[in-house]
DNA sequence: GTTAGCACTCTTTTAATTCGAGTGCTAATT
DNA sequence: AATTAGCACTCGAATTAAAAGAGTGCTAAC
């Protein structure tokens, strides 16, 4: 049996994706032949495209259509067929500058390329900012700005920081302050936020003595601001991007948002590869006529965080790909550089 | 010359967009003359409701159609012929228990009245948080959480917290920070975040002395967390609402979602009342078929926040609207109330 | 002032027709 | 054996025509 996908198709698929994603309307055989590469007659070109078909890879609107790709058609065309535009020095340098080095945390950083990569590509983008994982509690306090009213505060070693505005039944005296702060000082500094369960929480709890009933809800608080941590939330840029679009309806978007942050942890599967691209409702994703190219980023070899864009199906993959690529390849190179940085100088 | 707009006109304007907001049909002369308390034949009506369409109250899509109403025609509608449904006393109990009274800031109730809001009305909603007029600066610390990272925080009265990572060039001795608490202490505390201006960011700077070139980075982080204190942002609730709907293009939500904070400005000029209507292109509010109504939320007389809907032209206003004043009414009563206990137990 | 009657207007719907792009197949060609 | 020219065929899109229907404005009668 001979080769069902030889070089002249695998050529002409790649003809007619290249042409859709351009025009948006199925492509007939003869605009595939007026190619200057190609040298066959729209004839053979039929018969070839009637093959691609039955492979799967092409399908027709209706019999008198010309074709559009399938999925699996995308599928073939993105992992062997395109020619991936390599990046040139000029868009790197551009590239770099929108990249804000200057970022005080690593969470900014992958903002600012999210922000990028979504007026470069005019699409949406989805950031999953930097993982818990990496980093510990720096500190935990607690701030008095009302009657009975106080600010929990956490503060990562990464930078980030989230509070909590609890109400309390009864003020705390300074002496019962001084000792939340100590014991948290003693008890969690140097944890990692993604150690921290309610466990550890009620262990805490157990072993305050008589602090136990004032400072209880300190600690229920603080084990919130935890989990806030741990729910690392997917943030989307551009929306504007996905609204302008005439392809899709708004009750989409919505349900897209509404489910955003399962959609991406589907996205990060182990079993994919750095770079995942899904399509209309591959693995729960679920915007019609749109694709998710999702790329991991990594720290130490673990998963990271991640930057993706959410654009049509027809959309320019050879040129999105490497950006996306050369993006997350960037950032991760300058979180682990930051690592020795710190390593370097605190030892 | 007789009352251009007799009772029997106003009725069938009230009746005419009672049905348009039911049907989004254009409505006719006959539709009107079925109804019960109508009881003239359609051929008076059709003279009253040509009259009306001079008026500019309606309007035909075309030639032989039935009758929409204008703007000026909704206008009138809301503010005197339709009959707002009163509030049940059940209704006000369901949006009282809405109303999360153990919130601890203002800003939290606000935001839960307009979650329900949005749920109730089906529509988005804009909240406007509590002005930070009526909160002074309770605290601003600076808190160092790695090589030359620093996290600035300014605490205020009302429990509204902020914070900003910053990168310094040097680290920090143990007395410079001690230094930077006292003089903040000193010289904000108190201070109503309203007027923390750049004068007076200027003039600390200016006499802070020996500590002039390392701490005025951290002296530009407080400005900069004042300004975003001052800068109110508007929060949309229940987008899924304006993304569900047909009748709008991706690009129009895209557009108010930009422009969102000037949108609200307009909306709270002094000149309207405390309840404000817009349509279409009033005032430039600009999403097209729809309408947005804002409520004024005072304390002490003066605007501290704001809660309203975005729905389309054809809204439900008779329980809309009461449904508003309701919630803005209550939290009004809320914020103030909070006000007296502050005052009684802190003197 | 109100109403019945009616001609008129203009959209919507339906059907019929044409047009054209593109195919698949067959037979001829290389 | 692979390629190609030629051609009949299919099916959606665009065009046109006709009919239906809702609602109006006007006139004349009540």
């Amino acid at each position: 049996m001979r080769n069902l996908l030889d070089e002249r198709k695998r050529k002409i698929l790649a003809a007619v994706i290249d042409a859709y994603i351009v025009t948006g309307e199925p492509v007939g055989s003869k605009t595939i032949a007026s190619l200057p590469d190609i040298r066959v007659s729209p004839a053979t070109i039929r018969n070839d495209m009637a093959v691609l078909e039955q492979l799967g890879y092409l399908e027709q609107p209706h019999t008198s259509a010309g074709r559009i790709p399938t999925y699996s058609g995308y599928r073939l065309y993105i992992d062997e067929l395109m020619n991936a535009k390599a990046i040139s020095d000029e868009e790197k340098r551009m590239l770099d500058e929108c990249l804000d080095i200057e970022a005080p945390t690593a969470d900014a950083l992958i903002e600012s390329a999210s922000k990028a990569l979504s007026e470069l590509t005019h699409c949406a983008t989805v950031v999953r900012n930097i993982s818990p994982k990496f980093s510990v509690i720096t500190k935990v306090e607690v701030i008095p700005t009302g009657k009975r009213m106080y600010v929990l505060l956490m503060i990562t070693s990464s930078g980030n920081i989230r509070n909590k505005v609890c109400r309390l039944e009864f003020d705390l005296t300074n002496e019962q302050m001084d000792f939340f702060s100590r014991y948290m000082a003693e008890n969690l500094q140097g944890v990692s936020v993604d150690e921290l369960s309610e466990e550890i929480i009620e262990k805490l709890v157990a072993a305050m003595g008589t602090y136990m009933v004032t400072l209880t809800p300190l600690l229920k608080g603080v084990a919130e601001l935890a989990e806030g941590f741990k729910n690392t939330e997917i943030h989307l840029e551009g929306e504007r991007n996905l609204l302008a679009r005439q392809d899709i309806s708004g009750a989409q978007i919505a349900r897209f948002l509404e489910n955003k942050n399962e959609v991406m942890k589907n996205m990060l599967d182990d079993s994919f590869g750095d770079l995942h691209v899904a399509f209309g409702e591959d693995g729960g994703f679920v915007i019609e006529n749109s694709s998710m190219i999702v790329s991991k980023i990594r720290k130490d070899g673990k998963l990271a965080g991640s930057l993706g864009v959410i654009g049509p199906m027809r959309l320019d993959y050879a040129k999105v790909i490497p950006y996306i690529e050369y993006l997350t390849g960037r950032i991760t190179e300058m979180i682990s550089e930051e690592d020795e940085d710190n390593g370097d100088n605190e030892e």
